[in-house]
DNA sequence: GTCCTCATGTAACGGGTTACATGATTCT
DNA sequence: AGAATCATGTAACCCGTTACATGAGGAC
């Protein structure tokens, strides 16, 4: 049936931005859109190659001297036409799987010392993310001359900055519960 | 290494709760706990053999006259302590991947329409989410004689709720981002 | 001197989904 | 009559991660 994975999109996506190469599909991946997205170079190498074989992309090799080889990959007009489909049709409702909550939801009065510490660390980490987004937001806000789609980058930060402040409030209440807990007891 | 797959640790998590079928896992799961948890019979069977095999769980058949036979799980020692062992670890930050957010991320001005369909069905998912998420909160909270552990059950939802109304804020902002960009075109 | 970044690629492995097989009963 | 629920289990498949191989240049 030919499931195709979303790598593969989120490739032809990016090069719909801009021609690159594989490595740099994967360091824009990780540095920009890396609070909704990842991917491997295990996944991507091989994609690229089965979407040069596709006929979506082409590959152009680009020799510099005293640095390694870069393929540098390009849409074919069969290509922009599959990520147009694609944009087009209608996302399947996302299933999630958290291990946070799994833990305390099979949690229990014995153990309410590790479920705290892993609540601080869970506040931690939200909160670093939320200080990067808003750090990220106004880099693009004051840039003047940036991509002109940047309307929809913002809603996407803007997405994150709103559902990591849910989870700090989460957080909070919950350390809070906690600390209840153990007093009552 | 054996990277021990979190379904195995659902299952004896589950088993904490009360002796039940395989057949019941998948059922509690996807009526309890489907907001943040999901399994399919094709993990769970399989993981059920493994983990008889390993001794943390032993099964009893128990026939029903007309009804199909039941295999009841429960847990041995072994496999209560294993689940302990797993509960003190600390959680790996989970990376999420939002097939919306990164259609979104890719949208240019012309498809403004698409996205905006788009928005609307997560907004009415993201909704529905919330009226289920209050519905069973009230049931939870009205239930005297619900379990012991009904306080870690009631955080679970709390997040959830608390994420979902962000999310609605979010697609409603969004939407009307959208519908300001259409008409200054 | 060692580690990080650049740069591509493969192989092994792990884990989960979907679909199928089977069959009785109960609901619509 | 037909669909859904109860109940278990297997096989094919898909997809993605981790680790490895290779090698030069720059940073600390």
């Amino acid at each position: 049936m030919a499931r195709n994975s979303h790598t593969k999109y989120v490739i032809l996506g990016l090069l719909t931005i801009q021609p690159m190469s594989g490595y740099d599909i994967r360091k824009f991946i990780a540095e920009q859109i890396s609070f909704f997205w990842h991917e491997s170079f295990g996944s991507i190498y091989p994609l690229v190659k089965q979407l040069t074989e596709e006929g979506l992309i082409v590959s152009k090799r680009e020799d510099n001297p005293g640095r390694p080889g870069r393929n540098i990959l390009r849409l074919t007009p069969k290509g922009r036409k599959a990520f147009a489909q694609w944009q087009s049709e209608a996302v399947q409702s996302e299933q999630i799987k958290s291990e946070l909550l799994l833990k305390i939801f099979l949690s229990n009065r014995s153990n309410l010392g590790s479920l705290a510490k892993q609540l601080k660390t869970f506040l931690a980490e939200q909160s670093e993310q939320l200080s990067y987004l808003r750090q990220t937001k106004s880099q693009i806000e004051t840039e003047a001359g940036s991509s002109k789609n940047r309307a929809f980058w913002l809603m996407t930060i803007r997405r994150g900055e709103l559902v990591a402040e849910a989870r700090i409030k989460w957080a909070n209440e919950s350390l809070a519960t906690i600390a209840k807990m153990k007093q009552g007891k």
